[in-house]
DNA sequence: GATGAATGAGTGTTCATTCAT
DNA sequence: CATGAATGAACACTCATTCAT
């Protein structure tokens, strides 16, 4: 409901409604609204992190994993928008508390890939690149593509795996020219 | 106030206070707190579009255009967030005459990123990539970045134009390594 | 309240204290403050039709359900008021549905009365008027007693009852002198 | 405006653009919106009272000037139906002068019809009525005639004379049977 | 434990009124 | 004199939260 409508259009009846249970009900498990959508953001980032964290740690090239972890935020589309929405947004009106908590899981999530990056460095599948930049490039690749499947769905190749290999692909080879000397040298002058 | 706050904890009175008018005086501008809000997106995105094709159509080298573009996000990074914001919700809340504006807005935006790319190509400065990709890749590397110097602004180089450089060559090279044969044939497979 | 202070001076807090309940309370009920306004009027105008109807098609003589009539409408002079409010103004304000029932029911408190008129004419009881115009006589004069009564209390005779035979005695036998010719044939040339 | 929309509904604005002015002019002239509205009461009081006075006090039968004040009611029945609303409404939100104003002015115009009457008994035109109750009968049929004339326009008869000869007549010969014996000794019995 | 009727704090919006021009 | 942009008091209405059942 939060997702659809937004956290101030969507109703605590709304909610309890759709979760099948009367309105009173949810302030058995949850001290206010607030919490509770606290309470989804943790959730929906842990899973997301958790899913990060085994598949960037898992056995395979780092290309492969790169793929994994692509493919696994455009599956989960909807879930992962929160976190699009939370990295974008940050902890504004949250409590003091989830904001500290906040801002530990992003550092662990961008720590996480560049934590992947690094053994990649290290094993010569990656050449000597900037883990701190890539970790943002992957991210924010992900968020975008991650929302334009959501705000353009038709427009979106339908095949998760097919695109996280594409772009995988991009983002391995770099956008300037593979088989000359680089022209990146005096580009400020031109 | 929109973005310290969120729309829905700014009042109206907040708001008109801060312009040092009356809140009575927004109402003869603006029809509602959500066409105040659709306005001041309109103009943030507009300012920022205008300001991105601009950089985009100038001369120089597509690199440097590059630099430009992602210097000129850090630098406005409050009203970059704005875009970034709305690049992931979309325009949940809004009007429906509103929305298509902004899906306008959107493909437009990634347009203008697509045709940088493609004079690029054609010049050789760019490899053959995928321009709508990249455009992706350009724009959530931007949205990431700017969401970081907006939450977490301590951690972040301070110079937008030195940052931008950095991203862009980053960005140029690609994650691979650049002086052996591509290994990403066989990636699934190690 | 509403009779009391009028529809706007009447703060819907007002009335729902003045109910014992809650504010929001009323909005599990009505809609809307107009729509609250309008039940009321419904009621009001509904019990008063109710008891006309009762009345006017009681057992009896036409004289002593017009007395019973008027002094019904007396006793409930607050109530009648609202009723006469209603005849007046209109349902300016009110939506168009509440319009058409309105008009409806205006119509049958009309179409009462001469029914029991017209049942009066047969049996001889009546001379052969125009029901059409009694009704608006009594209608309206009723109108008339019962906005005094309400507006100078004091100065009004305090038995509906006695007020009410002395009004239909007066109506029955007219303005014109009972013992001689009708002298209206010739008054334009008076 | 305050006739077509009711006091609160017509805006000061609206007011003064139907006069051609601008919107602070009229405070020029008013103290006050509530102001405003008790001059214009004020006006088309004074000037239906004084309408009815000349007509009532004029040349001719009781029964011609009765046709005439009725027939001038119906002619005016946008100005009566303020009247009208007045009689009903009494002064609900009006300041205590004119509420004293007010109950003044509507004893006035009783007065004046039971003068009219009280003339006419003296000279034999009429019967020994009772002068306070027909003012009611003469007044209240009056207000019920005008408002159908606004609420149902289409269904009044479109001639306020003819109109006004047919009710005299009726309220000059009574509902009782003219060619009779009363009847109305016994009714109560019957 | 579960419920939903009742509540009232909070806020968007209107519009009578003012006053600088 | 006339104006209309600016104002803010006032109020209808919403909805998170409570608590008797």
């Amino acid at each position: 409901m939060f997702s659809q409508k937004g956290f101030h259009d969507a109703k605590i009846e709304d909610v309890a409604l759709e979760a099948g249970i009367g309105k009173g009900t949810v302030y058995l498990y949850f001290s206010s609204k607030q919490e509770l959508l606290e309470e989804i953001y943790r959730y929906a980032i842990q899973q997301y992190v958790a899913a990060i964290k085994a598949l960037a740690g898992g056995e395979g090239s780092t290309r492969a994993k790169l793929e994994a972890i692509i493919a696994h935020a455009l599956g989960m589309a909807h879930m992962s928008r929160e976190v699009a929405r939370f990295v974008i947004e940050g902890a504004t009106g949250m409590r003091e508390e989830f904001k500290v908590w906040a801002v530990g899981v992003k550092e662990e999530n961008l720590g996480i890939i560049r934590g992947m990056l690094e053994i990649g460095i290290q094993s010569g599948e990656l050449g000597p690149v900037d883990q701190q930049i890539w970790a943002h490039i992957i991210v924010g690749t992900i968020n975008s593509l991650v929302a334009r499947a959501l705000w353009a769905p038709g427009r979106v190749r339908a095949e998760p795996r097919e695109l996280a290999r594409t772009v995988a692909g991009q983002l391995w080879s770099g956008l300037g020219p593979r088989d000359q000397e680089e022209i990146a040298g005096d580009h400020r002058n031109s």
